[in-house]
RNA sequence: GACCCCAUCGUCUAGUGGCCUAGGACACAGGGUUUUCAUCCCUGCAACACGGGUUCGACUCCCGUUGGGGUCGCCA
């Protein structure tokens, strides 16, 4: 089998790794890193080892093992060996460095500045190390660009570089797939490789996932951690069909593609080598369309813990009721964080209107004669639903010798307080007789004092949830 | 600054010398459907960074330029 040229040996053993460091949230960088390497094993029935590099006890925390783990159970990407702590590794690696030490690879410092003496690796004064890349074909460097290396930190803990060679080979790593942002280190670690004695790996950069402007993806760029984009009410499964597809294609023009589909057609020669924009209006789309396509009882279970915590609704309120009102803005979701802000008035006791829709639609000549006609006519009706709606906005609508919109505008402004909703009849059930009715006589006092209770531009923002 | 990588519509991409007057999707614009919004449908917009080669023929190969990005820690 061969990719981009380079033949690969033992393709039917494919063991893949990844290896986040617990200094934060995990990243849509690191995420991506994490699918590509999970697509590539399951697509080859090879295996995936996750490992955390914690080496650095400062800054590697608990808290951001933790929520790696919940990031990655959320993209539902499982691993078949770990994890494995480096931290509980330290023997290994001092093992190899005093393997270097005494070949003379290595030498101490001089210098001590913790507990230990750290082990620094000797560098070639000047060779050229070429890197067969899958992604990237053959990538040279000069040893001479770089500094010599450092093994073992003077705290006696392992530094990346060393750390990484060790247990790469030690864990039986076929393919290491990660970030463009490694490839200088890969030289380093090519040195390691051969002073160890270890055969090489087959390398694979993928280019970086960029902001906006072009530049890496970071903080400043708005959202940056898989569970930021949780909370903000994505699908996890619209969102790795989406990360997928960030330097990847399966080259048919296929774009909604399920995680089994992904995995079918995966393979590291269709990787780009262009770094990619995170465009979160394509994510929106997407999780648009799933969205559309859930079934109606999930979406009302993805959909309520964003309700709950906006307020809107409690563990009381009746589910068929709310699975009612979903079905009514499915479409019309774009992510679940926005059910709150658009499904708000069918269970809030007050309203409050749009001043545009009010000027557009209820300040005009006759709006109250309608409003009047519309609440006798309501209260006039046995059964509260849409068939007899209808027949109740038909009759008013002959009656007066007017037409459909003339009518149906001011009732939608004096029912949800909005110039846009769901159908209307639809959307009058959902509220309800009561509140409809009480909500048309508020409406006509209001026109007449003219104090109607506007919205006020902080909408509540959506609420996060973890 | 040194080293490395990259370069097709605004964005994600298809394209491996002739099938390309460059295809798809998002975004955007216009239209249709709809009682509004959304959905859905239709139409439009818009790209091979530039300059040299190689070749009968280059988006595709080579060189250079420009532009962008990444890396230069006892961080990973």
């Amino acid at each position: 089998m061969t990719y981009r040229g380079v033949t690969m040996l033992k393709t039917e053993n494919i063991k893949v790794r990844f290896a986040p460091a617990p200094t934060g949230y995990l990243h849509v960088g690191g995420a991506r890193t994490a699918l590509f390497n999970w697509l590539y094993a399951r697509n080859k029935g090879g295996k995936l080892v996750l490992r955390i590099e914690d080496t650095d006890a400062v800054r590697s925390t608990e808290e951001s093992t933790k929520a790696i783990f919940d990031s990655l159970k959320w993209l539902g990407i499982d691993w078949d060996e770990g994890p494995f702590f480096q931290s509980e590794r330290k023997e290994i690696y001092r093992t190899y460095a005093e393997r270097l030490l005494s070949k003379g690879f290595a030498y101490e410092s001089e210098d001590v500045k913790g507990t230990h003496k750290a082990v620094i690796f000797r560098l070639p004064s000047s060779r050229k190390i070429v890197i067969k890349d899958i992604i990237h074909d053959d990538v040279e460097f000069d040893t001479a660009v770089f500094k010599d290396i450092v093994l073992m930190k003077s705290d006696g803990t392992a530094a990346y570089n060393f750390a990484c060679v060790v247990d790469d080979h030690l864990m039986g790593i076929t393919h290491i797939i990660r970030g463009d942002d490694h490839i200088s280190n890969t030289p380093k670690q090519v040195l390691l490789y051969e002073a160890l004695g270890f055969p090489l790996p087959n390398f694979a950069h993928v280019p970086l996932i960029l902001g906006p402007d072009g530049s890496r993806l970071s903080k400043r760029h708005g959202a940056t951690s898989v569970g930021q984009y949780k909370g903000e009410g994505y699908f996890n499964k619209a969102f790795v069909n989406f990360l997928a597809l960030l330097g990847w294609a399966p080259g048919d023009n296929r774009e909604k593609m399920s995680t089994g589909e992904i995995i079918d057609s995966f393979g590291l020669d269709r990787i780009g080598k262009k770094g990619a924009i995170f465009d979160v209006k394509k994510l929106q789309w997407l999780n648009g369309v799933y969205i559309r396509e859930m079934a109606l009882e999930d979406l009302t279970g993805a959909v309520i813990p964003y309700l709950e915590s906006a307020g809107i609704v409690d563990k009381d309120t009746d589910r068929e009721h709310v699975k009612f009102i979903v079905s009514l803005v499915q479409e019309r979701l774009k992510t679940f964080s926005e059910t709150p802000a658009i499904t708000g008035f069918f269970f809030t006791k007050d309203i409050f209107y749009d001043e545009s829709a009010v000027k557009k639609y209820l300040l005009k000549e006759g709006v109250e004669t309608i409003l009047g006609k519309i609440i006798c006519g309501i209260e006039n009706e046995e059964r509260f639903d849409v068939e007899n709606l209808e027949k109740c906005f038909v009759k008013i609508k002959e009656e007066m010798n007017i037409s459909n919109s003339k009518l149906i505008h001011p009732v939608r402004v004096a029912v949800t307080g909005s110039a846009a909703s769901p159908p209307i009849f639809e959307t009058m059930v959902g509220i309800g007789k009561e509140n409809c009715v009480k909500r048309l006589k508020n409406t006509l006092s209001f026109i007449n004092d003219g104090d109607f209770p506007f919205k006020t531009q902080n909408v509540p923002p959506p609420n996060p949830i973890e």
